[in-house]
DNA sequence: CTGTGAAACTGTAACGATACAGGTCTTTTG
DNA sequence: CAAAAGACCTGTATCGTTACAGTTTCACAG
């Protein structure tokens, strides 16, 4: 063939490619490509005519095309629990990592996984086809075997909660320690001395966070704490009221409450208003709340708002970088609990 | 060339291709292909042994590759709107969507857009770029831009919520108005009169029904329609109940009222309750509710409920059928309020 | 006037899959 | 027994992109 590539074919009338580019302004179809990347072996004024060529119709490159050939998906894939859909954390989730996606050429994959046995399913697929270029996972165990699988393949990845296994890796996470030792000073505060905490299950990280938090601050503030772990922020809000009025009812009753969640506190809620009890007045309850209804509906509630929105936006921002190499440790945050008054 | 394909080259430890299962069993790569989709010429001998190899090795087919080469993305796109993230509608129904999906191969990409004004971006990148085999639109409205470009270009989609351009395309809907009707009638029940109805933003098709079942069961039942329009459903809780509170001071205070919405209804609550009114007593609320915590807080709400998660599973399989060629008129279900009692 | 090197551009092959147009045999047909 | 008709399998080209290994051109040194 002595014909260049340019001249080869008039390219159809579908979705433009490289290769119309390359016919409009006469050139290899490489060096449309080249230039397109910035590339140094180009020149300036061509690079300036590809990139208005481009513009003007409209190319926006196939991204099979680019999968394919460089394995790069451009594909950020959330793996999710489905007990977190059921909390409703997901959805300001969602909306946090869009935000960030929206502005680079990243698509959000959304993959739920049923049981808790099945976690590492989903993280297995992508890594073996390689079905995205970062992971973003939640709830972490302190020691996560998903953590380790995608630390040993060298895979970009951000979670949502830390781990305790020694491993660097990014993550966003909320203070949940933080906001246990608060709790528990608002309701010493409060007069309140004989506490539960509605914590979450036991082999996630974060409740080692909230239970030394909680600890803390009753060694600090000189309360009791007592049992209730019949219960936890996994099990179904009518399990939770029904373990609440059991609880209510025995000689350990509490008069103050920590609730890791929102709607954990309507169950408590409700539990504490079966038992004849007053909120603010016989009893306390401080609860970390993501929506606004506790608020409006329970004012007596005391509330620390959780921004799962953030973490979103933050968890995005730390896998992209992951993906573009930046080192693990600079890419862990954590967030504190806000205030609601 | 004299040698065949089979034994062109051993493939590499990767992932496996069809190479590797062409190399493996010593067919042709086209063989493999067609085995594998249970072509018609190929031998039933064949075909179970290429299964075999496919199946111990752990075969999945390449993505990109078959996107690049046939145009099939598998991929469903759902596009929502940040107002139904915020409403927390969005998150069942992904569940729902992914309940279904899960059994194929399809995967799910979730892409939100920002202002009204915007709505049609998303539906026109997938269009444009060929981003997915098929859509899920919500927030319908009767003469909707996007239905009538994806029926223009015959691509498949399903809608929620229903549009009133002549066009038979697929959906799943909510009943509103028998919804509204339904409410009507429990607060003529309850001996109220004087009613309102916090509605959906009038642009949406839903008002429309909404409104309708609303005026319904005021004629049928012998009521009084109150105006409540400076507020809807996609107002902030904070102006709902600003608007609701300055309604019940003023002359034309209504002593029932229906709201479109959960959350509408925790905001109407707090201006009821502000006034001085007692819920059950001076005044009664019915709600449709998709979370349970309305049941909980307010037991005196009468609520009725809309299984979002169920419309996820009925989009999925409706797009997907679409996608395979069912035709529309055939792809149009409704479900029912449920009462929560 | 040849040789060298840099600058700018380009062709080929390949990623993995499939459509299509052949190939070989073997079996049937007249 | 030649020809036609299956039955079954396979090579080639291609989708859009990029890595890589050139090629062309021109300025300038020797």
């Amino acid at each position: 063939m002595s014909e260049g590539q340019a001249t080869a074919l008039p390219p159809p009338n579908e979705r433009p490619t490289l290769k119309t580019i390359a016919f409009m302004t006469g050139l290899g179809i490489t060096t449309v490509s080249r230039a397109l990347k910035d590339a140094p072996d180009i020149s300036a004024e061509t690079k300036e005519r590809v990139r208005l060529v481009a513009r003007q119709i409209g190319y926006q490159p196939n991204r099979a095309g680019v999968r394919l050939r460089t394995g790069k998906t451009n594909v950020i894939s959330l793996i999710l629990s489905l007990e977190e859909e059921i909390m409703g954390l997901s959805s300001p989730m969602v909306i946090g990592i869009s935000e960030i996606l929206a502005t680079t050429q990243y698509h959000l994959v959304v993959t739920p996984y049923r049981a808790q046995g099945n976690a590492l399913d989903p993280v297995r697929y992508v890594l073996e086809t390689g079905a995205a270029d970062g992971v973003i996972i939640s709830r972490t165990e302190p020691k996560d075997p998903r953590v380790a699988l995608m630390m040993e393949r060298n895979f970009p990845f951000a979670t949502h909660g830390r781990t305790e296994m020694g491993l660097t890796h990014p993550y966003h996470d909320f203070d949940n320690e933080r906001f246990a030792y608060e709790a528990v000073r608002k309701l010493v505060e409060r007069g309140r001395k004989r506490l539960v905490l509605l914590q979450p299950p036991p082999y996630l990280t974060f409740y080692l966070h909230m239970r030394a938090g909680f600890e803390k601050g009753i060694r600090d503030f000189g309360a009791t704490a007592l049992p209730f772990s019949q219960v936890n922020l996994d099990t179904s809000l009518v399990d939770i009221r029904k373990a609440a009025e059991t609880m209510l009812d025995g000689p350990d009753a509490p008069d103050g409450i920590v609730s890791g969640s929102g709607s954990g506190a309507v169950a408590l809620v409700a539990a504490l208003e079966a038992s004849g009890r007053k909120l603010g007045h016989d009893v306390d309850l401080v609860s970390k709340e993501s929506h606004m209804l506790l608020q409006w509906l329970r004012p007596e509630v005391v509330t620390m708002r959780e921004d799962i929105r953030l973490a979103g936006r933050e968890l995005a921002k730390a896998v992209i970088a992951r993906i573009e190499g930046k080192p693990p440790a600079e890419l862990q945050t954590l967030s504190y609990p806000i205030p609601t008054e």
